[in-house]
DNA sequence: CTCAGGTAGGTTGATATCAACTTTTAGCCG
DNA sequence: CGGCTAAAAGTTGATATCAACCTACCTGAG
């Protein structure tokens, strides 16, 4: 059986809960002027790059459930950041897109993230961004 | 200012969060059997590895915000796998044990998580387990 | 000794997360 | 057309997460 302390040292789902919620806190803590979450500016940018589409298409890409997805949008919606209407083509489907504010909030977000990031790597001269970033694609 | 794309390519606490939601789910399923998630074998573990330590030592350990800690001890202590009792030595202190049944219930999950944690390496050859933790500890 | 400030922890309200179940709509097969 | 099955999304109930605020207790300066 394995020991407490090796699990600790060797876990990668722990290391990677751990480092996930560092890392939301520090982001959220950026975004906060903006009233947005690390996981909401995901989502906006994610919308940026191309608008208008259905929830059964983002909520893989962002590795989330579906009903995660439907609560994420609520809180969106409700702040006026995204439009949800129905697919036209297959009335089950919704589209979701950025409203006006919503492509604004991104504009004033990506200055800030760019900064957040920079900050981040700066801090940790030691940490391979790259590594990390192949490591984390093969988990996910 | 940073593409869309650039920023879902590059952003570490994306990826990350996208990573930790993946593996939560996979870790909470097969614990689910005992009853327990991902985050409370993590916590039991510790607590397996040195009993009885004060809630200011054990937040930080899982780079978790104390209040969280409250939260979900408060799940562990319903379910009767800690026991909470106050510090004789500083009566604002509490100290946090596992109970028999804790400790049962962490016997039966370290194999789970040995057979789980090897089936999740064996399933991406790709994966340098010991880069990511390198990196992840890097960053939390 | 007293009280001012600091420290340990809890409470509240909000968002996030998911499994299990339900509803609505498409699409197919006869 | 009728009805069966599958697909897309919502709802519910539970845990997790944190910031902001609150309570209880300790400690040291005067």
């Amino acid at each position: 059986m394995p020991s407490p302390s090796e699990i600790a040292a060797t876990c990668l789902c722990f290391q990677t809960q751990r480092a996930a919620r560092a890392l939301a806190r520090r982001f959220d803590a950026a975004f906060k002027p903006l009233g947005i979450t690390n996981g909401q500016f995901s989502l906006i940018a994610m919308l940026s790059a191309s608008d208008a589409r259905r929830m059964k298409e983002i909520a893989p890409f962002l590795a989330m459930d579906r009903t995660t997805l439907t609560a994420v949008l609520k809180t969106l919606q409700r702040n006026g950041l995204v439009a949800i209407v129905p697919d036209p083509d297959d009335r089950r489907g919704r589209l979701v897109s950025l409203t006006a504010r919503g492509r604004a909030t991104f504009r004033k977000a990506a200055p800030i993230w760019r900064s957040e990031h920079c900050k981040l790597e700066a801090e940790r001269p030691t940490l391979d961004g790259a590594a990390l970033r192949a490591a984390l694609r093969a988990i996910a």
